[in-house]
RNA sequence: GGGAGCGUAGCUCAAUUGGCAGAGCAAUGGACUCUUAAUCCAUAGGUUGAAGGUUCGAUUCCUUCCGCUCUCACCA
């Protein structure tokens, strides 16, 4: 007895296990085709953006609506909210831009056009059409099949329509519109139910939008010109950075390929060519952990500039990202992660081998530096360049527990000090661990005074030729850019490229292959040039206030879980039909 | 890869020393012609991430695995 009951009541559908809500949305898709009414529909007129209606309208009130009507409107969008009053029913409707209510009164719309309401679900998409009013609580509404002063919005071939109707039927609840989606992963996951629910999240993705936009509106203005160079590199090619690539491989050629770290060398290319300002927009690959700053594939902006220095790059810089911080927020000052950040030009300059020599002096109290430091203080008139040689010298002198005194206490710095070969390289670790977490909080800053080791493909500094002409922008915390006067000697670029092939050898995995192609460009003669590049992904989070990379990548790569990957073996088999079995 | 935390209904969250797994929203049936998280009456919904173990009895304790978050490392 129980056990016919119960199954009589699964019948009808008196349940609501996931699996239930399903299938008896799956029945409304059957009565609506019963019916003669389409479930996926598309005659659809146009619809009115729910913004431009509401905009419109802000000023009138309820009399001025009911005196003057208003334009017959078409409106269509998900259903977000849906409250039956009996007779009449308010339902919200959510558009691209937002939501707005639309007022259905059975006497207005006809007894078979409100029983079909019952069909309606939340989630569902649907329009309507109706002039617009606004209702005792003084919510501006659309009044389901209530002609305006425009004649009803009609699609090609149709010749009337319901004040109301279905177009799209979800066979899936949403989750709830109060409470909203904030599971990490499933937002992660299914971003279409993430974008769905929680409008904040379109919100960042829009202002990612203006953000390249801006960027290419800032670079065209200025003579820049879009390409698109390769995103499979050949093994010699996939250089430009330091960072272990993707491999893959084309069937047709047999060939092994990586995908791209970097649009460096081909821009570079391309300036050789004549192409004298270049940029590219495009998707790097890095295949490397991933934690709330990295995606393994994210969005690079590099852009080159004939006859320019790393100097008007750092102004360049200042005006493109203040400029965007305006355009995508509405103001040069950004809150991010609780501290305001003031983006406005110019931004304070940090020297590498000052920062690096100052700490080393506060830990070991050393003469040699500490006169160099005082020197330049005592006499502003003293060479920069004078002052760096100086102090690079002394630095060059110090032994090795000058250092492990200053890395007292980070054990790491220590370990990375002991396996790093050169001056250069134990000044760029110093720096990491000692002062990047004191740069500057509430404004960005453009770290200066690289030394050469670090930079394979940098130009050296004329008047010490230990330091190179670069430097990298910092903001909240993450490097956001890295630019230098470009490297046009090809036997100095030789060099470098030997000294990573000597480090690959030595089992770095992120040294830079040879890449003699672009020797060979360079042996064609590359103007004087200064190129940097930007991580698109790092400047959305900044100016969206996002704290992890995550939340301004739209589908950010997550460990498949082990119910997809359990499905995904059958379709494995069926999509390598060419395996033997 | 190391460390810490988390995983319970479609969503958001509870569950006492280890003692019958609950609520709100969503869902289903009903009432209601101006609602705003509508209200009211009724109903249904669970392999507590997975697999083992301890126990008379496990959401709870132990082990392993999976995933997410934070963090360190790697990495700019």
């Amino acid at each position: 007895m129980t056990d016919t009951k119960s199954a009589e009541t699964k019948q009808e559908g008196h349940t609501s296990s996931i699996e239930d809500q399903i299938k008896l949305r799956e029945g409304k898709v059957a009565t609506l085709r019963e019916r003669g009414a389409h479930p996926y529909n598309n005659q659809v007129p146009s619809p009115h953006g729910t913004q431009m209606i509401k905009e419109r309208h802000a000023q009138h009130d309820a009399l001025a609506l009911e005196a003057n009507h208003t334009e017959t409107y078409a409106v269509a969008g998900r259903v977000v909210a849906l409250r039956s009053m009996g007779k009449v029913t308010f339902i919200g409707l959510r558009d691209g831009a937002g939501d707005l209510q639309i007022f259905v009164r059975k006497d207005k719309v006809g007894d078979a056009a409100y029983e079909s309401l019952k069909l309606l679900d939340l989630g569902d998409i649907a329009c309507a059409w109706g002039r617009a009013l606004r209702t005792k609580t003084g919510e501006l509404s659309i009044a389901a099949g209530e002609i305006g002063s425009t004649p009803v919005p009609l699609s090609a071939g149709q010749t009337e329509r319901p004040g109301f109707q279905l177009l799209t039927k979800a066979l899936r609840p949403m989750p709830s519109s109060w409470f909203g989606l904030s599971d990490q992963e499933t937002r992660y996951r299914q971003r279409y139910v993430d974008l769905a629910v929680n409008l904040e999240v379109r919100e960042a993705f829009r202002k990612r939008a203006r953000l390249i936009t801006g960027m290419r509106k800032f670079l065209d203005e200025r003579g820049y010109l879009e390409v698109e160079t390769p995103v499979l590199h050949k093994p010699e090619e996939a250089g430009g950075a330091t960072a272990r690539p993707f491999a893959t491989h084309h069937n047709a050629l047999d060939l092994d390929l990586k995908l791209r770290i970097a649009t460096e060398l081909h821009l570079k290319r391309l300036v050789v060519g004549g192409f004298e300002r270049v940029y590219e927009i495009g998707r790097i690959f890095r295949n490397e952990g991933i934690d709330r700053r990295h995606n393994p594939e994210f969005t690079s902006i590099e852009f080159y500039q004939a006859y320019a220095t790393y100097e008007d790059l750092m102004a360049l810089t200042e005006a493109m990202i203040s400029q965007l911080a305006l355009a995508v927020s509405g103001s040069a000052i950004v809150p991010y992660q609780g501290t305001n950040i003031d983006y406005t030009a110019p931004w304070p300059r940090v020297s590498m081998v000052e920062k690096v020599a100052e700490k080393l002096l506060a830990a070991n109290d050393l003469g040699t530096i500490g006169r160099a430091l005082y020197e330049m203080q005592l006499s502003p008139a003293l060479e920069r360049d004078a002052f760096l040689k100086a102090l690079l010298d002394r630095l060059a002198l110090l032994p090795a527990s000058a250092w492990s005194d200053a890395a007292k206490g980070e054990p790491e710095l220590l370990r990375k000090l002991s396996h790093a070969h050169s001056l250069g390289g134990k000044i760029a670790w110093a720096f990491e661990a000692l002062v990047e977490h004191e740069l500057p909080k509430d404004r960005p800053s453009f770290v200066i005074d690289f030394p050469l080791e670090v930079s394979p493909l940098a130009r050296k500094r004329d008047r010490e030729p230990r330091l190179v002409d670069r430097f990298e922008a910092y903001a909240g915390g993450m490097e956001i850019a890295n630019a230098f006067s470009e490297l046009n000697d090809p036997r100095d670029q030789e060099a470098r490229f030997q000294a990573q092939v000597a480090a690959a050898a030595l089992g770095d995995a992120e040294a830079m292959p040879y890449d003699s192609d672009f020797v060979r460009a360079l042996e064609h003669g590359m103007p004087p040039t200064a190129g940097e590049g930007i991580g698109i992904d790092r400047l959305a989070m900044l100016l969206c206030d996002a704290a992890s990379i995550r939340d301004v990548v739209l589908f950010p790569l997550l460990k498949p879980q082990a119910d997809a990957a359990s499905l995904s073996d059958g379709d494995d088999e069926v999509t390598q039909p060419g395996t033997p079995a």
